[in-house]
DNA sequence: CTGAAAGCGCTTACAG
DNA sequence: CTGAAAGCGCTTACAG
């Protein structure tokens, strides 16, 4: 009786040292051929491949996590996963990273600050190796736990003179205040915005307004939609409508809530940009395909979860901490189309 | 010197025997403190909740998961993060486990069974708790590998007399054929179906040519779309007037191909529902907003999650292996509308 | 109601 | 190129 079979029931799964000795070889020596083959022997390392095949053995990444103290885990926070845009930016996420074996543990905090603060608190105990917000975070309960970890931070979507760690976003401000210039520009004297109530949104509405008032017209109207659909657009329009009839063009927060904007005024029979001039924002396909298609804010959205990708992989692999507190402007561009 | 401080530096996490330490008990009392507070005394407890704020201390959930064997993890594949109605069934899905502290790992394959395959290894490696996928499974070496660890899975979206554990959907085959009898009802006698190669868009055109067939209506004409866009259903929908010019009905295997097909009728003057009757799947709101409203499939998006973690629950709690091999159908329901 | 001991399955130094 | 020892930070039984 050589062969000294593993005593374990089948049912369990096999631990490495069941590879190990199925391949005659130790523990160390499996871990080692599974993360750094070339420092393996070629004769060993084909046994050990064997072994784990016939085994079916897949390696206990929270053991791991705890030996190596390196979790493997992108802890990503977004606002909803339910919002293509967003998907966007962790599009570009996952494909940066894609070669790092780096799995993304995604959280949807439903726009809610107490459903982020918890998330928050689960992930860090999760020990990720970095973490990807979609928005600046404000809470300062949020930033002081995410500081006192040691992995890497990116905030996106918005800018920020003072991130937790890095950011990656536009001016959201700047974007209003484009958008305000450009319905100036195309004669609207009565300006109007319907957009939500966090931040990203406000600064939107800031720099509309803002811009509207160095050109010396009135303030805009603005409505705040129920959510970000189509329907809440359409119905937040009506509301700006009935309220001022006089309004000839609107800003709103998405291209989705715009797309609802401009089917209402289609079923009104209001002629587009005749009489009320839209523009979105998001560059979404929906608002390309429409007729008129949709005048828009084009948003850096999947560069910014790509950048905030290769922010991460330099600080992984250099140690170098010398990128903390950067901020980086990605921009935004303005589409010009047939609803302005 | 009684008061005996941790030694350790300030800028490590601290851990439990940190947190012991400073209350005055032991790292098993802190660990049940945390985990069944009723079986502290009330005021042991409070001395460690105290020392918990104090430290900030957040418990190591790989270490818990190697020492409990429970990952806390609801790993969830998904064929594309981008899709609204997939992450419609990732809310119902996360609000049904919301009580219970699982953590949803999304993972995204890309509509890619190679993906895939490397995704459901290295979610395995993470010791998930249960395992959520949209689509049932068909390579035969992922179904193993599923099946070999002990947790839950649940296969969404189809219906498959061999579910790997459990299986909550609805017939693709059958909707499908709704939409032929309803076309064939409508008058139209030359249909065509626009959708792509994987399994749930080949059982609609299945279900949809069998309809077809069982009335004595010529096959569908079909188009494979470059992806799942508007701009793509405009496109196979123009390729299928340029071979077949007399169609007067067309099934397009989502809601937003069919917004295409709908808008590119609506550009080129062609009468909807006059000349060509169009219906989709999946009841959008882009496609209940348009003008006319999109003659849909409405499927149980939410409900199909929502079910599929009720599932998980009730076989985590109970232990009870009698819900294995269950096929839960959740039906569908046809909407018509303006387009048919 | 509380705690000392053992162990979960890996990896990190270190030695050879 | 390979391996024995120690330890990552928790929880599980068990004892009291």
């Amino acid at each position: 009786m050589n062969e000294s079979a593993p005593l374990r029931p089948l049912t369990e799964r096999p631990r490495i040292e069941d590879v190990a000795i199925l391949a005659g070889t130790s523990a160390m020596t499996v871990s080692r051929a599974l993360r750094q083959p070339g420092k393996v022997a070629a004769e060993t390392l084909a046994r050990i491949m064997a072994a784990v095949d016939a085994l079916g053995y897949v390696p206990n990444l929270s053991a791991s996590s705890l030996a190596s103290r390196r979790s493997g885990i992108l802890a990503v926070l977004v606002p909803t996963i339910g919002n293509s845009i967003f998907s966007e930016t962790v599009r570009g996420l996952a494909d940066a990273v894609a070669a790092a074996d780096l799995h993304l543990l995604i959280g949807d905090f439903g726009y809610s600050d107490d459903k982020r603060r918890k998330l928050v608190r689960a992930l860090v105990g999760r020990q990720p190796d970095a973490v990807v917000i979609v928005g600046a975070v404000h809470d300062e309960a949020v930033r002081a736990s995410l500081r006192r970890q040691a992995a890497p931070v990116v905030e996106t979507w918005e800018l920020s003179p003072d991130p937790i760690d890095m950011i990656v976003g536009f001016s959201n401000f700047e974007a209003g205040a484009t958008v305000a210039r450009h319905l100036l520009a195309r004669g609207r004297g009565r300006c109007a915005f319907v957009g939500g109530l966090e931040s990203r949104a406000e600064a939107r509405l800031a720099g509309f307004a803002a811009a509207l008032a160095a050109a010396g017209a009135p303030p805009p109207e603005t409505e705040v939609p129920a959510d970000l659909s189509i329907a809440a657009g359409r119905e937040a329009f009506g509301r700006i409508l009935a309220r001022a009839p006089d309004i000839d063009g609107v800003f709103f927060a998405t291209d989705v809530m715009a797309v609802g904007g401009l089917l209402e005024c289609q079923r009104r029979g209001i002629d587009v940009p005749g009489r009320v001039a839209i523009a979105g924002l998001g560059n979404l396909e929906i608002g390309r395909q429409m007729q008129p298609a949709l005048t828009t804010i084009e948003i850096p959205a999947y560069a910014m979860g790509h950048r905030a990708g290769e922010l991460i992989l330099a600080r992984l692999a250099k140690e170098d901490p010398s990128a903390s507190g950067r901020v980086i402007d990605l921009g935004f561009a303005l589409l010009t189309r047939g609803t302005t």
